[in-house]
DNA sequence: ATAAAATACTTGCAAAATGCAAGTATTTTT
DNA sequence: AAAAATACTTGCATTTTGCAAGTATTTTAT
């Protein structure tokens, strides 16, 4: 029973795989980390900049400069809080909520493609068994430094 | 049960994290990429550039420098195939194993504390599950191309 | 047997992504 | 009201990336 390593790096690693055929949806093409990007914004309330970059364990620096690209392609929009002007707080532009949409719906079509492989127990112990990992993982002292 | 693809981001991205803390041992410190790498030629029997390259699905020309540094470093050693002498066959020195032993024993030992967060019974399916999907999405045409 | 095509790489760009350090602006603490 | 802290941005310098073009060898076709 000691190939966890392996049984981990495999899923990841095809996961990964999935997660790069996503992000060019009719005339706008983004990257990977672009696409990650847009979906951290989309499943929160107006985040902060310091917010997003920490979810995504990416240097701030770094984070800045992506935001800049995909305010240029018109997907995001950056603006001062009211309540602290240090704070600079992140929305999607509509065209920005449509393809965050797409490509979630892609992966969900993805992953259900996936699924389809299996029968319907086996479906919900492997969900189940990833809440109990995430659970896991969020309890553990090594795993994972800059996640909440 | 429409959330899928957040279980798995989630899932994904503290395995990630979890693989950052790897790679630095002693005086060696090598970078994620290349300490997959190592991984992938551990794993494998004299596999050849192409071999290993498709493996991590990164390209030829990106992993030839990478090899380039791992053999700088002194942990890979890379000769031409007898056979094929088009082929450069990879293997890992005794301080390249090393390294890669030490990594893989941190990794498994990340993995343990987590999986020490559950219930025996919990583990087994958790495991059980890893293994049904990496079966799914072998099975899978949207995923993952360039995966045997 | 020999030319043409295919394979397995390497190297030369040029672009993108990264992080640290130093800077600015605002807010909080003292 | 000054000092410290926070939330960013910008200037490097480095690393990583992939495509295109090159070399060497092997396979296929003629």
């Amino acid at each position: 029973m000691e190939n966890k390593r392996e049984l981990f790096q495999s899923m990841v690693k095809r996961f990964g795989l999935l997660n790069r055929n996503c992000c060019t949806v009719g005339k706008v093409e983004i990257s990977l980390v672009q696409s990650h990007i847009l979906y951290e914004i989309d499943r929160r309330e107006l985040p902060s900049m310091q917010e997003v970059a920490d979810a995504l364990a990416t240097d701030l620096s770094t984070f800045s400069r992506q935001v800049q690209s995909l305010i240029k392609l018109n997907l995001v929009v950056k603006a001062p809080s009211d309540a602290d002007k240090r704070i600079s707080v992140l929305w999607l532009t509509e065209e920005g909520k449509e393809l965050a949409t797409v490509i979630q719906q892609d992966m969900e079509a993805h992953l259900d493609e996936i699924f389809s492989h299996m029968t319907e127990f086996e479906r919900d112990i492997v969900l189940q068994s990833i809440k109990l990992l995430n659970e896991a993982m969020a309890k553990s002292s090594v795993c994972c430094k800059p996640m909440y």
